[in-house]
DNA sequence: AGGTATATAGTCGTCTTCGACTAGTTCATA
DNA sequence: TATGAACTAGTCGAAGACGACTATATACCT
């Protein structure tokens, strides 16, 4: 499973499941997901959209079912979804709910480098971070309970909001509690730590012990 | 803040954090990279690292020493780290821990088209997501145990494996109480739902209400 | 002695992805 | 009525990332 797919980018997978209800023209699949925010878990660029939509018309995803003039405006290609292309929306869709894939997050590759920084600072940056998490997190909630009942939506159409906030959430906890453990020296001594940057600035071991294969 | 790095990809980052200890050769920095497990945080890839190496030397953030020849092995290239690359290597490493950035994850893309599928469907699909989450974080809790009690190394050099582990244990939770609430219809009307796919297998709406903008 | 699996140490070409740019249209406003 | 902002609808070139491939050395097995 999970074998390579032609058109990889998550982008094409927004894009079938739109041509999926109606055929229409790249801009206005922009503006549907703007619309319904799936820019916010799908990410949206308008030239990766136009290289997406060849790339998936070269696959025989969707066609070019014909193109309109509007005024001087430049020429609108519409798109169509293919028989092929309901079925690798489907298969892919299928894919990404039932598998759990592994993502490498920007905060995850600065964790891996946390002893490149004495620990004092290190608790500096990281309650800073509390502070915009906290932020954050407030905003997305109250955007998500007023789009809820201002449209009255039903959560089905918010879930992935709701998935979003969460990982936030829990991440704001973790950095919380590490705070407090780097404090308390559990994560290892405090002056073993410092040590590694007494050295004119110099990391003796940027990386930790020798022999980590987790 | 979070102005473009002239070299963005993560992996610079731990080659300059690698260099920051001492010079060596690409090949080398896999190594170790491995042996320490930072491969799992910081995505690793041969052909990567050699475009990685020669964009920072290209920026002047690295340097290349010596080039040694063993045997009639291809010859290696020995590079150092420079001021200017401590400098980035530092100023990154505050950045990625102090800024919370937006990720897009393929689960997120998946969980936004959700109303693709019917719920029942759905529903079988997040239970094998399920199983194979718990298997998952069974396994890893249980190598990062063996990790840091064989080599007793400080939790300090092990945190983004628990980060791992804590956004992969949240994701878990928050699935099992999905399931149920769409089995209780909580999301939505389970018949209203239903009725998306009715129509041979033609979606009348995969992406909902029309004016969502959370 | 021969075969093969694994580790070493990369190169190359292709496909993707992105940022920057173009260019016409509509609308408010001074 | 000129002017500048915001919206519409993209194109293009350059850089980035990745998979596939190459080639030697060494250890192990039979």
């Amino acid at each position: 499973m999970a074998s390579k797919r032609k058109v990889s980018n998550p982008l094409a997978l927004a894009v079938m499941a739109l041509l999926y209800e109606r055929p229409m023209h790249p801009y206005e699949m922009v503006t549907l997901m703007r619309e319904r925010g799936k820019h916010e878990s799908v990410r949206l660029r308008y030239s990766s959209l136009y290289s997406v939509v060849s790339a998936l018309e070269r696959e025989g995803l969707i066609v070019a079912r014909e193109t309109v003039r509007d005024g001087r405006r430049p020429e609108r290609t519409i798109y169509g979804i293919t028989g092929a292309g309901r079925e690798e929306f489907l298969t892919w869709l299928r894919e990404l709910l039932r598998e759990p894939v592994k993502e490498y997050t920007q905060f995850a590759a600065g964790l891996s480098f946390l002893p490149g920084l004495p620990p004092e600072e290190a608790v500096a940056l990281l309650e800073e971070r509390v502070r915009r998490l906290e932020e954050e997190t407030g905003e997305m909630r109250s955007r998500l309970d007023s789009a809820a009942e201002q449209f009255n939506l039903p959560r089905l159409f918010l879930v992935e909001s709701e998935h979003e906030l969460m990982l936030r959430e829990a991440e704001l906890g973790w950095v919380r509690v590490l705070v407090e453990e780097i404090e308390a020296g559990e994560l290892g001594s405090l002056s073993e730590w410092r040590s590694l940057h007494s050295e004119r600035g110099q990391m003796s071991a940027a990386g930790g012990g020798e022999e980590k294969d987790v």
